[in-house]
RNA sequence: GGCCCCAUAGCUCAGUGGAUAGAGCAACAGCCUUCUAAGCUGUCGGCCGCAGGUUCGAGUCCUGCUGGGGUCGCCA
């Protein structure tokens, strides 16, 4: 049920968000009624309106417990005052109302809600707040890819929030950064290098295997030859937790980090050609997935601004040098522990980097707020990142959330990569892609267009399945995810939406073609159905949708919104003429709504990243 | 073990302190001579993990318990 909690106070020059208009108008008006029927001032937190469930007659609904101390009235009586005040105060807008036990429903009347068609129809952009020139900035960061092996379902789960975030955001109105951090140096990529290095013979990447395709092959070469050498050290007669630290090819991995860290030329070439040829693999899956960054920052040159920081820190007392020159943060008072950030060999860790990272964007971007899309295991790790920055001064330290979402888990559990049990990021748009191929190629609707348009079409349906799947499950929770069967075509799915939209399109362009509407001309209308004021009040919640997915940080609530404006104009479709309604006013009135529908639900989809066909 | 998160229909998920807890999938039964059937309608399916508490009112808030996951690295 939608929300009509948070009543934003009209500030500045703002477009019309018609529902909480209607809201607002309402609240001031229950409060005058209150005070005229029972000589009381009511607060406006008492004054609660909701969406009248259907089964009920009316469209909003005014629960009146809480005022039952003011009016010291049953709540029946109290409702039935409260109705008959609300009704001439407003007659502009209400049409009558009905008292059920302490609700009591209100109905809009149809007058009003054809003024809440026009003006939405007026606005291309209906619900989308352009950011004002001193509106917030907001940095979001997602996708935090080691450049060791290929995206996974995990990554596509991270991805496609963190877009669909940055999407949402800006539509409520923030200036929006999207960047991305990568974890381009470390142990895993010198692990990848002196796998090629060894076994490589000077493979390269190709039409059949894609850069970081390959790369993360030799990682896995490497774990294997690791594997190996345990076993055989164990058969010598070491103790098996040894011997995963002596094997001879992890003291080679350990000494390419040196080399790597003493810029040695060699590896430091070897590094880059490998980190390159990742990087291409990285860029194809994010354009297949139709993610993009504004800026990448690779920890490659960010942690020595880290290191750099966290030694001055020493010095100010802030954080403390342990004899053996490890450097730590005393985070116990906060309720948690100590935490390292900086090797007792100097060398520094993942939050050393982040220190880094996150004061060159303030310096870069001097953002108001920052998002890091980032699974719920680094929950502990961003606690800590945020006390650490605070006292090292950093009072936006408090601007920074760590938007926490759940794992992805397969049928068998936890997704492994070393094991091999992963949903590879690439092969699942490729399937997806088949699928809707398929699907498309049975049913023969895209027949008359060409390869290119049937191509751009099938993505657009593989994409709009996979992205809807991930995107309407709440971000916290953990989901799951079964390859055989998790994404349909039918039911609560992006195709479903995405074919709603074909076939008003096919509507629109039929109306037009048959000359039986002119969208530019109203028509004077003036009365409507309860169906299509149900989806009128819909279409009116929009502006309220989005602005709550933005300050919750869930897409979710879009998604799950597009689909009851879909499943509740399915329904109109089934059950009413729209072509073939032959009073002209009528029809007019029809095609005006769907062609809203149909733009609520591009804008909509839109800021979870999901376009819509014209026909499919 | 400490801390954090989760538990709603067979499965996957919605559900903002308000009315008789909803969808999709699966199963079954209907609806295309008519605007795209990737659609619509119906049937079946629930001690909302358990036990207390707060409240006029609890799936929702609090406490305890059970079960599951995460985390507590000089890993990222």
């Amino acid at each position: 049920m939608p929300i009509f909690g948070a009543q934003r106070p009209a500030t500045g020059r703002h477009k019309p968000t018609i529902m909480n208009d209607i809201l607002n108008h309402l609240t001031s008006k229950t409060l005058e009624a209150i005070q005229a029927l029972w000589g009381q001032e009511a607060e406006a937190a008492q004054v609660q309106f909701q969406k009248t469930r259907k089964e009920f007659e009316g469209h909003l609904t005014l629960v009146v417990f809480p005022l039952l101390k003011i009016s010291r009235a049953k709540p029946e009586q109290t409702a039935e005052l409260l109705g008959k005040a609300l009704l001439e105060r407003c007659a502009d807008s209400l049409s009558g109302f009905n008292v059920i036990k302490g609700f009591l429903n209100l109905s809009l009347s149809e007058a009003y809600f054809i003024q809440m068609l026009r003006t939405i129809a007026q606005q291309d952009d209906f619900g989308i707040r352009q950011p004002s020139q001193d509106a917030p900035t907001v940095l979001v960061e997602y996708a935090s890819p080691n450049t060791n092996k290929p995206l996974h379902l995990g990554h596509v789960r991270n991805i496609l929030l963190g877009n669909s975030l940055a999407r949402v955001l800006a539509a409520a109105g923030k200036h929006v950064k999207k960047v991305q951090v990568v974890n381009d140096r470390g142990i895993h990529i010198c692990k990848s290098m002196l796998a090629y290095q060894k076994f490589g013979q000077g493979i390269e990447p190709s039409a059949e295997l894609k850069g970081d395709h390959l790369v993360g092959r030799f990682y896995v070469r490497f774990d294997q030859e690791h594997r190996l050498q345990i076993q055989q050290l164990v058969e010598q007669g070491m103790d098996p937790k040894q011997a995963k630290d002596k094997a001879p090819i992890l003291l080679e991995a350990q000494e390419m980090l040196r080399q790597w860290e003493a810029g040695e030329p060699a590896v430091r070439a070897l590094w880059e050609r490998m980190n390159q040829w990742v990087y291409q693999g990285f860029d194809a899956t994010y354009a297949d997935y139709g993610v993009d960054f504004d800026k990448n920052y690779y920890e490659s040159q960010t942690y020595e601004l880290g290191k750099r920081l966290v030694l001055e820190a020493v010095g100010q007392g802030i954080l403390q040098q342990k004899d053996d020159g490890s450097v730590w943060a005393d985070l116990t008072a906060d309720g948690l522990d100590e935490k390292v950030l900086l090797r007792s060999d100097g060398t520094s860790v993942y939050m050393t980097q982040d220190i880094g990272t996150a004061l060159l964007r303030h310096d870069e971007f001097q953002f108001d707020h920052m998002v890091y899309v980032v699974g719920n295991e680094q929950e502990y790790h961003f606690k800590a990142l945020k006390l650490i920055l605070a006292k090292m001064g950093h009072a936006w330290a408090g601007e920074l959330t760590h938007l926490s979402y759940g794992m992805v888990e397969l049928p068998e559990g936890k997704m492994k990569s070393r094991e091999g049990k992963v949903v590879d990021a690439d092969d699942l748009f490729q399937e997806m892609l088949q699928t809707a191929r398929q699907t498309a190629l049975e049913l023969g609707k895209l027949d008359e267009l060409s390869p290119e348009e049937q191509l751009r079409t099938h993505r657009m349906i593989a994409l709009g399945a996979v992205k809807y799947f991930i995107l309407k499950v709440n971000p916290k929770k953990t989901m799951l995810f079964n390859p055989a069967e998790s994404i349909d075509f039918n039911g609560n799915t992006g195709p479903f939406i995405q074919y709603t939209h074909a076939r008003v399109s096919s509507l629109l362009r039929k109306a037009a073609e048959r000359q039986l509407w002119n969208p530019e001309q109203l028509a004077a209308f003036e009365t409507l159905s309860a169906k299509e004021a149900e989806l009128v009040q819909l279409l009116a919640e929009l502006p309220a949708q989005i602005q709550q997915a933005a300050d919750e940080f869930s897409p979710a609530l879009l998604a799950n919104y597009c689909y009851e404006l879909t499943k509740t104009y399915n329904q109109f479709y089934n059950d009413f003429p729209i072509l073939r309604e032959e009073n002209p006013e009528s029809r007019a009135l029809r095609l005006l709504l769907s062609a809203n529908v149909a733009k609520v639900l591009r804008l909509a989809m839109g800021l979870l990243g999901i376009e819509l066909p014209e026909r499919m």
